[in-house]
DNA sequence: TTGTTAGTTTGTAATGATTACAAGTTTATT
DNA sequence: AATAAACTTGTAATCATTACAAACTAACAA
């Protein structure tokens, strides 16, 4: 994806499409490894020394409230984002820590007659193929 | 459940039963609500002078890793504790902040083929019952 | 173009849940 | 009773996140 095209996104969204922002967005979509506040500012820090820790944190708040990412409070501690909000699931490996993504089927998110489902989570903790036929 | 047969539990899996773990889990047990550390503290207070905060926190881990109970990162800054280590979904009330308990089917935490699943969480977020009538 | 205003970025300081740690206490076992 | 291991407690540290205020930027009107 361009900066242009995901600028053109931000503006359709109602959201100013500024450098950092683009940027932002722009890791996490060729970042698909669910990465936090953190390796996202490390990362990008380098390229623009200007960048604030604080700004990703805005940035990541604005592009989730637009529903344009999504965050995993996967792990105590620290949050992950996701540049794919559409509804999947996410397993988290106790041995590599790698999350990876999953299909889910729609009957999986059936909540109670009545309430009215806004977000789904589906995480599951394990340990992946790869650690398995290692250890 | 009585402290004594808590105590017999606890004893079963290895653990000490002090006094202050019975109460955690004696207090879980009859709270529904998926408490927060702090909250299981202030209530447990009054009648237990000498305890502490500290003490909360080991015991909750000391249980969960027993598998006696289980942890909620349903919201981000607060774990919440739940007595049922059995499977459910839970379901947040992001208008009354009630976590609600419901079942899920067996299909909903297929992982993908060569995965070895631990641990399952369904949070879904949205409006519960009551709240949806009332606004 | 210039001025104005709202929105954004940035750095620093605060917050708050959780963990680390060490000293004291309790429990199980001999 | 003696000993060692496990547990409790209070305090201090850690660390992700939020609050805040000043500087900056973009959009828009006169």
């Amino acid at each position: 994806m361009t900066r242009t095209r995901i600028a053109e996104e931000m503006s359709r969204l109602g959201l100013r499409a500024t450098a950092q922002r683009v940027s932002v967005y722009e890791y996490l979509w060729n970042h698909r490894t669910h990465p936090t506040v953190d390796t996202i500012y490390e990362d990008l820090l380098p390229d623009n020394p200007s960048f604030s820790r604080t700004t990703v944190y805005n940035t990541l708040h604005a592009l989730e409230k637009s529903g344009m990412i999504r965050s995993l409070s996967i792990e105590s501690g620290e949050m992950h984002y996701d540049a794919d909000p559409a509804d999947h699931g996410h397993f988290l490996c106790t041995h590599c820590r790698t999350i990876y993504d999953f299909p889910i089927s729609a009957e999986s998110v059936a909540v109670p007659h009545g309430f009215e489902s806004e977000q789904t989570d589906i995480f599951i903790s394990g340990k992946c193929k790869n650690c398995k036929e290692k250890i």
